[in-house]
DNA sequence: CAAAAAAATTAATCTAGTTTAAGAAATACT
DNA sequence: AGTATTTCTTAAACTAGATTAATTTTTTTG
């Protein structure tokens, strides 16, 4: 075992830590564990951590930065449907899990840094450390939760009104990412989007 | 410890012990841990196992029938989020995972029997059959999953495809349940699925 | 099995959001 | 700094699906 892991842990994954630690407690060893699993990536603004096709062996936790999913319709657009922003976990859940070739794309929205762990290692991870398990299934939870939301918010309210909620709820994102990005993510068009922006901001 | 747990599970059981197989393989002694933590309850058609402004207690696990989910609107009308049939699970999970009032009402659409398992039956569960947890981490990624496409539809393909796809995945389901239901589930209006319907059947 | 209640149909009118197209602003590139 | 590329805006014509309202069909219940 390197002896670092026995004095201090790489400052790297301190966010991941700080962030696992809102759910579980884990001891120094069970820390050391999970490191030893992890990887440290930078990637550059329009890199593609997945490309469709390839089968996604990595969820991503995204440190600093911005990424997003996407897919090419059969009419060829793009579909967002996932934007991941500091402390989200990002992945093709259906790719990962089942190994088969994905669908979608994801993309460095900005320039941003993440903390990868591949399929194998989380596999792994989940029978040495329980407690990872468990960190896993309340993130699922809520995504679930998140998810079963959105669906709910398109049903019920209309595009308008769900752009101003989104604005309201994540104002500094509205900043970071191009508005056509805003439009397909919320399911309108960027020339609609812009109609409702000339209304009144707020 | 009773003595019919060494020789033979209660049957009522069965379903869910069978589904938990498919993903986990639990000893006997871990069977039996599950068990005790279970109930069986009957639920008649439009009874309500969980009402709005109550806490959802309950994880639900259908063993027959039909159960929906779904809420009152601003405007007064009923939005059906979710239907649970056969070897599903049904809850609102941010009520039931933060004890915080539900915006649900979870109803049986016909004459339904489902396994119900409380909140801190499950949490006891998870620190004693950690395979339990794993279990339900994998129903969670294939609920985010199903949740993530059924946006991804929404966004990509007209109501009148995302119908007949509906049609075409579940085609008893269609029978069993009123249209109305459907239409609500799907989004749509009943008048515009009947205007669907009349089109032709495929 | 008749009456009441619940579910489904049809059609006319209306509207939120799309499409198409052209130009203006902003950003990136050499 | 100037040109090319990417992003955003505006406006007119159009359409998928909503709304309203009246009627029919099916299911439930006494």
């Amino acid at each position: 075992m390197k002896n670092y892991l026995n004095t201090s842990l790489p400052e790297q994954f301190q966010p991941l830590l700080d962030h696992i630690g809102r759910f579980v407690d884990l001891d120094m060893s069970e820390k050391e564990l999970l490191l030893g699993r992890l990887s440290f990536k930078k990637v550059k603004k329009k890199e593609y951590p997945l490309s469709e096709g390839q089968i996604c062996n990595y969820n991503y936790f995204v440190v600093k930065g911005c990424l997003r999913v996407y897919l090419i319709t059969n009419s060829g657009l793009e579909q967002i449907t996932q934007f991941g922003i500091e402390n989200w976990w990002i992945t093709d859940f259906d790719s990962f899990e089942n190994q088969t070739s994905s669908a979608f794309f994801i993309q460095a929205v900005e320039e941003s840094e993440v903390i990868a762990i591949d399929k194998n290692a989380l596999e792994n991870l989940y029978n040495e450390v329980p407690k990872v398990e468990r960190y896993f299934r309340i993130i699922l939870q809520k995504n679930f939760v998140a998810a079963q939301r959105r669906i709910l918010w398109i049903h019920t309210i209309s595009s308008e009104q769900r752009y101003r909620n989104f604005v309201e709820q994540f104002p500094a994102f509205v900043q970071r990412v191009p508005q056509y990005m805003l439009a397909s993510y919320l399911g309108i068009t960027l020339e609609f989007l812009s109609k409702i922006r000339a209304k009144k901001n707020l």
